[in-house]
DNA sequence: CGCCAGGGTGACG
DNA sequence: CGTCACCATGGC
């Protein structure tokens, strides 16, 4: 069958590099329909909303399921009140950036809904990239509440905290999960009174020490968490590439604590460690260029 | 077949 | 505070 999509709103975001923003290491909540004629054609699942996007440079066209037309939503999860070229320019300062920059297309970092992302990043630790990926879709295949598309059909949300708290270890094990189902369920059945209540304290700091105290999240995750999802943008979360990356290219010592890595960042970027470390994580982890 | 993946936990010093 | 074995799963 052919489909074709009518997707009636669009917003202004030359350049953007797709693929690495939204099938990358930041978010997992994206599919690239390639079986459709339309090139450039995404879906993501979320736990209130679908949403279908198509990039055509510079336009990004969108629809939202099943509140349609949910401006608000597309402008703060594409971060439109950031000045992204001032960005580029302050985290230019440091070469290895600057190359990055200069050779891939703009590389934002999203402000995803909070939920998915702690879900997410969950599913992240000692995993890969394809796989976390696969596990948020089983989660919203097997569980998530389905509505319908048109044209596609019914499709499935991503589950919600409600729901997957008051799902058994055994049934989040089966998408996959493995030893992590059971910090998936418990930190659900934390956040189930302690959600808003890290929101509200996004820009205090206190967040990250709430966030430490879900099971499964650690100091990576949760700065990943503070990235993705709330706003941080002074900080880098380190993982295994960042840090491979700091000690073969800025020739940082190898046997240093988490926090080390982390300050040399936030003490480099004036502000905007994040994206700095988002284009030199997609840039190296791409090239695999030591 | 072994190795690795956007790490965290718990036990032990 | 630092180290280290262990943790499920699947792609390669």
């Amino acid at each position: 069958m052919t489909l074709k999509f009518f997707l009636p709103n669009k917003i202004y975001l030359p350049n953007l590099n797709h693929k690495m923003v939204l099938v990358g290491g930041q978010t997992f909540s994206w599919e690239l329909l390639e079986s459709a004629p339309n090139p450039n054609l995404y879906i993501g699942r979320f736990a209130d909303r679908i949403v279908l996007l198509q990039i055509k440079d510079p336009y990004i066209y969108w629809q939202t399921y099943p509140k349609t037309n949910d401006t608000k939503f597309i402008h703060t999860y594409f971060n439109l009140n950031l000045n992204f070229k001032q960005i580029e320019q302050i985290i230019s300062r440091d070469k290895y950036v600057a190359k990055a920059i200069g050779e891939y297309k703009r590389i934002i970092i999203l402000k995803q809904p909070f939920w998915e992302t702690v879900a997410s990043f969950i599913t992240s630790a000692n995993n890969n990239i394809k796989r976390i990926r696969k596990i948020y879709l089983n989660l919203a295949s097997k569980f998530g509440t389905a509505i319908t598309i048109p044209q596609l059909g019914k499709i499935h949300l991503f589950p919600s905290l409600n729901k997957i708290a008051s799902l058994s270890i055994e049934q989040l094990r089966a998408v996959g999960l493995g030893y992590r189902a059971k910090y998936l369920k418990e930190s659900a059945n934390i956040l189930l009174s302690l959600q808003q209540k890290i929101i509200k304290n996004k820009n205090t700091g206190k967040a990250r020490d709430l966030l430490l105290t879900l099971p499964g999240v650690g100091n990576k995750v949760a700065d990943c968490i503070l990235v993705f999802s709330l706003g941080e943008y002074s900080i880098t979360p380190i993982d295994l590439w960042v840090k491979r990356i700091l000690t073969t290219l800025y020739g940082l010592p190898k046997n240093k604590n988490y926090q080390f890595y982390r300050n040399f960042f936030k003490h480099k970027f004036n502000g905007y460690g994040a994206f700095a470390g988002q284009y030199l994580f997609e840039y190296f982890r791409t090239n695999k260029a030591h």
